[in-house]
DNA sequence: GTCCATGCAAACCTTTTGCACTATA
DNA sequence: TATAGTGCAAAAGGTTTGCATGGAC
């Protein structure tokens, strides 16, 4: 386990402000999540595990993820993958959005001022409460461009005639 | 099965371009996802199918609802609830966001010019060729809100903090 | 008659749960 | 020492696949 990061400190506090113990296998796992600045599935953070020598069951994983949730130290991606990711919240901006390759899979995160006066101007539309959005720009990375990366197209001729 | 609709018959003509054979299965479920103008699950597609007296396999249903995907003339939605719904594209804007219900699932379609010039201008930034995006809301609607729905918090005490 | 689709059940994958055992506070 | 966590394996829930049978063209 490297050094202690404030985040690491603050889901200890969490913990104890919830009464809830303090483990090796929790703080190893919170660790691997606060020090990595990638979207983590489950895989990846018990393979990370392994590599530090942790032994730590699936479950206990998990467990912990939703207590990390839980917290507000990380949030829960889905990127449609069939599986979920863990990004940290702290040391980097609150709200952003992802712009992922559809090819390589590359995720970069972006800011967007539209996007918060979207979900305001919506919301009051609809008479909607808004608590959150999420928006996710699919594309062609220019690595997976260079390298001549197609789209399949394969749908009706003409999806939009009358006929 | 009702009256065939355009979608109904682009999806005859697709298969047959694709050299498929049209099946009764094949058009229930088309037409089961044609006729609604829901976000339907595979649950809900199979519930209707059985309402109408169709008797067909859920992989068949599942096989099917890659063609019509593979299409073009439906689109895979993903809410982050475990599985995947099916909306089909003919007869309704093309592009459209949507704000959702955290409290009873409550979908509403809505446009947004900003997301494609957000869409534009981060593309170009990055290098990146987009494909699609999507944009969600996630919020309470009003009857929820009227209803005196609460949205759990339970976060750290101070997340911002620098310890 | 040749392919391909269908239906059923088993397999798959991610995530959740039950339970005996262990560790925290 | 009491309470809660851990690990393992089984279960659960959605989706996919293998294979013998049946239907489309």
């Amino acid at each position: 386990m490297s050094e202690p990061t404030a985040s690491h400190r603050l889901f200890r506090r969490y913990l104890q402000e919830q009464g809830l113990p303090v483990t090796r296998q929790r703080m190893a796992v919170a660790d691997v999540v606060f020090t990595s600045q990638e979207h983590l599935s489950v895989e990846e953070i018990e393979a990370r595990l392994r590599e530090r020598g942790e032994r730590i069951g699936k479950a206990t994983v998990y467990r912990t993820l939703d207590l990390l949730v839980r917290s507000r130290l990380v949030v829960e991606r889905d990127f449609g993958e069939g599986f979920k990711r863990y990004e940290h919240r702290l040391s980097r901006e609150p709200i952003h959005e992802h712009l992922i390759c559809v090819e390589c899979g590359k995720v970069v995160e972006f800011q967007s001022w539209e996007v918060q006066e979207v979900e305001s101007r919506i919301a009051a539309l609809y008479g909607f409460r808004p608590v959150r959005h999420r928006l996710e720009v699919y594309g062609l990375c220019p690595a997976c461009q260079a390298r001549g990366a197609k789209l399949a197209t394969d749908g009706v001729t003409c999806p939009i005639e009358t006929v």
